[in-house]
DNA sequence: TAAATAAGTTAGACGTATCTAACAAATAAA
DNA sequence: TTTATTTGTTAGATACGTCTAACTTATTTA
């Protein structure tokens, strides 16, 4: 099927909305304006187009949901925007906060050879550098028990897998208390009027928001 | 300055129709609509806008050539494309007619590091699959002392450096006959009525055509 | 050099993706 | 349950890149 980027960019944006945190939720159109930073009004638009296509279902006024279809897509578009960031971080020397906006570039590129010997060439990588799961050829996503720091117990120990946000700021912040993919993160204490928090990651110790919390994954 | 894909693809046009065969040649609105695959009018339409981001100079009913701007912004993308060829060829398996197409869509991918890391990743290579100079990080490309393989004398033996004609059934061809950079070719014979010539690859003859000959580059 | 042909331009249209402003429906709150 | 608020929709506008059809200018040729 032809697919411009913007279509793509929406059908992506959609399936995090809807799947990403395990459960499925139904997603409405404000949400998604907000997700991908435009008005609600152009969603609407475009929500026509994608029912047009069979690649959502969705009734006016009702909740947005993917058809098969445009699941399969969306997949395909985290493919490879994952394989990209992988490449990026392990052969172009990007450091991890660098990847994921370029990759937003590369995942539109259209050639299925391309991402075949890519993910080869990556020696068939199963996680992108931000702990996150790389679909296989088949759309396949490997399936992580994952909690946010903020369900982790006082005087626990956990390890941290991968984040929720993306965003350069919040990558930088993260790197910049020396925290990355499989380092170790002990829960020391926790105020009860705000939820400031107390961590410890190799040996220091910093007091992080619940925000912050919430975006950083475990096991 | 921001570009969109169409605007680098009318610069990239402009530099190969009037640069890419040595002498400067002056371009008009009909050639560079042939070139891009779109009707004059809409050439037209665009070279306003060129004109207005000062990156062509042109008057009306008059020749076009590009400013230094311009220039500037063409040759990156060239040199974008080529690396990329290099990276497919080499990296990825792709074969010799099979990296055009996916890197006239990578070129556009707008990121400074990306293509330094590139660069360095693929050793700062000279020359792209087809024999083409890469430019360097200045805008620098290699002067090649190349002829056509048209103008190579009857009974004489040179050796393939590039093509002019990328297209994928041209690059075919060229394969299907066992032919591919850095191989010795010899001109046989040629009939002097339409110019259909023998020449000889690796011990077999083939005939062909005077258009042939022309898309091929020798030294 | 006058007519024929080629090259280039303009006007008006269309599809995509976006916006703002005004309106309608659904949900939450008083 | 009536009102207020949030959420969603529509209509109309804009920018981009494209088109066709009609027109103008430049060049070639008879």
């Amino acid at each position: 099927m032809l697919m411009t980027y913007t279509e793509e960019n929406y059908l992506k944006a959609l399936f995090h909305l809807a799947f990403e945190n395990d459960k499925v939720r139904s997603v409405g159109t404000n949400e998604l304006a907000t997700q991908l930073a435009v008005k609600p009004a152009t969603v609407n638009n475009m929500l026509k187009k994608l029912k047009e296509k069979k690649l959502i279902t969705y009734e006016k006024y009702g909740k947005i949901s993917l058809s098969n279809a445009g699941k399969k897509i969306a997949i395909l578009i985290i493919r490879k925007h994952r394989l990209w960031e992988t490449f990026l971080y392990e052969k172009l020397e990007f450091t991890w906060d660098e990847v994921h906006e370029v990759a937003e570039e590369l995942e539109h590129i259209n050639c299925e050879k391309l991402i075949q010997k890519l993910d080869k060439f990556l020696n068939y990588p199963k996680f992108d550098p931000h702990g996150d799961p790389i679909p296989n050829e088949n759309g396949e996503i490997a399936k992580v028990d994952k909690k946010t720091l903020s369900e982790i117990g006082i005087g626990k120990t956990c390890k941290m897998v991968s984040v929720k946000d993306n965003s350069t700021t919040f990558l930088q912040y993260v790197v910049s208390i020396g925290l990355g993919i499989n380092n170790k993160i002990k829960i020391v204490s926790k105020q009860e009027y705000d939820f400031i928090t107390v961590i410890e990651v190799s040996g220091k110790e910093f007091s992080v928001s619940q925000k912050f919390m919430e975006n950083i994954f475990v096991v």
